[in-house]
DNA sequence: CGCTATACGAGTAATCGTATAGCGGTGCTTTACT
């Protein structure tokens, strides 16, 4: 009791020496504590509810360098210069916007223990090298932020997500920190196992957003549907997303938009990286009042006045749907969450599901080249062997490793496990890549589910993410048809 | 699902429909070449 004790008055203590905060959130507070513990802890909580204060004040307390892993390189600068800027110690960022000479000076930098907070994505911890300085520098935390990537991405897209429970294991088990602003019941199950966590303690706060008004518009035909969300758009009080599902639709909609004189830019992967900072800029400074974009938009968008979120397409999952739209109303104020949808839209992102069959002969050459050497290889020498490009060789070698056909070593090269035959792998791999493909399709059916139910809307979402909520919530279009309230307080 | 690029036959010169296969969304990296 009493060590608890002094560890509240440590905690408190630190945020107002180091960041300057009056006083703590409660689960701001307990996730330090959970940490200074000795407990490895995910937190689900609100982006802009200060998740990253409880590692910047968690990794100052432990000795020892907090390793950061963030998903997107703008986020990695971002967080850094949040920490230059307050009292806190040195940080580092790793990526591939530094030159050879420049990441061979901050790897000393860390080697020799002069960095506190260092910024990586999960890319760079899948080199040998990184792992060896960072084993140097003594990591007592890793904090894994955007940790929902590693469920949704990790599979196919990065899977080197899927690869941090290796790097965790390879710096001896430091603390661990989960961190997301959503992620349902599944999926929180699925951080912890994938990343290997031990006895996790798991925070879950603030997930309702009462102000966020929920509604559905069905239509049958498309182009009502089109005309609906864009008058809809050019009434609507602003600044808002529409979320789109193809590069197309986004240039599209934004066109439209512009013709009818609202001020909107679209924004998709497929722009130049210049370009989309440019259009995000404008969107945060409030130059452009609407942006059209595919899911590529929103990590990192903490703007608090947005006052609708309108999905002109479906996402592709309730998850990625509850992060889009909670990305309104962060300032309290009303705010709207429309979907325009056609029982039709479903169907049209089961491609997003991913391939009904594994590349079975790029495996077989694979794991062959594997067999055939006797021994460890390392990436390179097998795109130079097989001929397979690297961006698909990272995706067979994950397949081949979850069946355990082939092992990736902590120095980072890859060995044949065993001499199964060829074809049994090769089922093995085709399984997963069903069950994974079965999972996104089950999914996708939730977010149907969500579209055509019949009662209150927040109920379902709620329900969804693993909270007991019980509508009516009174604010969606559902409890507005059935002149349902919720009970008096 | 729905779009678009491509192929193909018809049937006669340059174009026009129609059928169909393939693709669509998220970013890190590294490397070769201006």
């Amino acid at each position: 009791m009493s060590k608890t004790n002094r560890n509240v008055i440590d905690i408190a203590g630190a945020a107002r020496k180091l960041l300057g905060f009056q006083s703590l959130r409660p689960g701001q507070h307990d996730a330090i504590q959970s940490l200074l513990e000795g407990r490895d802890t995910v937190l689900v909580q609100p982006t802009g509810s200060g998740k990253s204060a409880v590692y910047q004040i968690a990794g100052a307390l432990l000795e020892g360098a907090t390793v950061i892993v963030s998903p997107l390189i703008a986020l990695q600068k971002d967080q850094a210069d949040a920490i230059e800027a307050s009292r806190l110690e040195a940080t580092a960022v790793v990526n591939s916007t530094l030159s050879a000479s420049e990441q061979r000076e901050v790897l000393d930098r860390i080697e020799q223990g002069k960095v506190q907070y260092i910024f990586l994505a999960p890319e760079q911890l899948r080199k040998p090298e990184t792992i060896e300085r960072l084993r140097a520098a003594n990591v007592s935390l890793i904090a894994i932020d955007e940790a929902h990537c590693i469920s949704q991405w990790g599979h196919d897209f990065r899977p080197d997500y899927l690869g941090l429970c290796q790097v965790i294991e390879a710096l001896d088990h430091p603390l661990v920190l989960a961190m997301t602003a959503t992620a349902s019941r599944e999926v929180r199950g699925e951080i912890i196992e994938r990343l290997g966590l031990q006895n996790p303690r798991v925070f879950v706060h603030g997930f309702d957003r009462p102000n966020i008004s929920l509604r559905v518009d069905l239509f049958s035909n498309k182009d009502e549907k089109c005309a609906s969300l864009l008058r809809r758009v050019e009434f609507a009080e602003k600044p808002g997303i529409v979320y789109v599902s193809t590069h197309k639709h986004a240039e599209d909609i934004a066109a439209d938009l512009q013709r009818m004189g609202v001020d909107a830019l679209c924004y998709h992967g497929g722009l130049k990286a210049k370009q989309r900072e440019e259009i995000q800029n404008k969107f945060m400074n409030g130059e452009v009042p609407v942006i059209v974009a595919t899911n590529a938009f929103g990590m990192g968008v903490d703007k608090p006045d947005i006052r609708f979120v309108f999905h002109a397409d479906v996402s592709d999952s309730l998850d990625a749907y509850y992060q889009e739209i909670g990305r309104a109303g962060r300032d309290g104020e009303e705010a709207e969450a429309v979907l325009f949808y056609r029982p039709q839209d479903i169907s049209a992102q089961q491609f997003k599901t991913g391939p009904a069959h594994v590349d079975s002969e790029g495996l077989e050459s694979v794991y062959n080249t594997l067999i055939a050497m006797r021994g460890p290889m390392t990436r390179d020498e097998i795109v130079l062997e097989t001929g397979i490009n690297a961006r698909k060789l990272v995706g067979l070698l994950h397949r081949l490793e979850e069946t355990e056909a082939i092992r990736h070593l902590d120095n980072g090269d890859y060995e044949a496990t065993s001499s199964r035959p060829l074809s049994q792998v090769i089922e093995a791999a085709a399984e997963n890549q069903k069950f994974q493909k079965d999972l996104r399709k089950q999914r996708l059916q939730k977010m149907q589910s969500y579209a055509e139910w019949r009662s209150c809307r927040r109920e379902y979402l709620l329900r969804y993410f693993g909270d007991d909520y019980a509508g009516p919530c009174g604010n969606c279009d559902r409890c507005e048809e059935l002149r349902l309230m919720p009970k008096a307080a």
